[in-house]
DNA sequence: CCCTGATTCGC
DNA sequence: GCGAATCAGG
């Protein structure tokens, strides 16, 4: 089937009214899904709501949203356009990494804690629960039901830092981690000395150079891509 | 699994 | 230009 004048004035009209490209298929006939998509494309229809594409924000609805300069995003986008991660645990890390440096002011001017001696009560479902300090290291709950404040433990003397692990000593650890620290994991979560590479990320990226070059790799065209080895027992199964 | 629209790319 | 293949969210 060819595209005649009649059936892109029918496909025109019908992508109009918002049916599907499905729809416009079966009824033009003779014609793919894909094909009534690419045809709207070339004749630069109204793009629909992708289930894809989020539906982009015209700037108004949210200006209060300022772009933080979140890391994560700003490198996905500054890596090459055909270039795949391997390991997936970058993005993990960029999320759960707290970023002890820079982003967190030293003294929250702007939003003052509420005074130490009124509490802000926490709702629990129905009971109205009052949380109060009883000092270092401490703290109390008491519901509405409790009519004395409970005794309180005794604090610890005096609160020490945790000790690092003596293999972690020098090692770089999930606590270290910024957005210039390479996060390549050396060794396996859950052993004692896991810890990451620590080098000098390249930046833009969330590893050093070295890792860069085994996390990402290249994409070649399709044409020149080898089909993938067959997999050994045990893979998912090719239907 | 099904559906969707967008995109890529060999033809 | 065409449209199958692929992608990725619902």
């Amino acid at each position: 089937m060819s595209w005649t004048d009649e059936r892109i004035e029918r496909l025109k009209a019908m992508w109009a009214e918002g049916k599907t490209a499905s729809a416009i298929a079966d009824d033009l006939g003779g014609v793919s899904r894909n094909a009534v998509i690419g045809k709207a494309h070339r004749l630069g229809l109204d793009s629909r709501p992708s289930p894809v594409k989020p539906g982009e924000d015209k700037g108004a609805s949210a200006p209060a949203a300022a772009p933080a300069p979140s890391v994560a995003p700003a490198s996905e986008r500054a890596a090459p356009s055909r270039v795949k991660e391997k390991p997936a645990i970058a993005a993990i890390l960029e999320s759960a990494a707290p970023m002890p440096d820079d982003d967190l002011p030293a003294a929250p001017a702007a939003a003052p804690a509420p005074a130490p001696s009124t509490p802000a009560p926490a709702k629990t479902g129905e009971t109205v629960m009052v949380y109060r300090s009883i000092g270092p290291g401490g703290f109390v709950r008491q519901g509405p039901g409790d009519q004395q404040p409970p005794i309180p433990p005794a604090p610890p003397r005096r609160l020490m830092p945790a000790k690092p692990a003596p293999e972690m000593a020098d090692k770089t650890g999930l606590l270290d981690l910024n957005d210039r620290i390479c996060k390549w994991p050396m060794g396996h979560p859950g052993e004692p000395d896991f810890h990451f590479c620590g080098q000098q990320a390249n930046p833009g990226y969330p590893y050093c150079v070295q890792h860069c070059g085994v996390a990402y790799q290249a994409q070649l065209p399709r044409r020149d891509r080898r089909p993938p080895p067959p997999l050994p027992y045990g893979g998912p199964r090719v239907r």
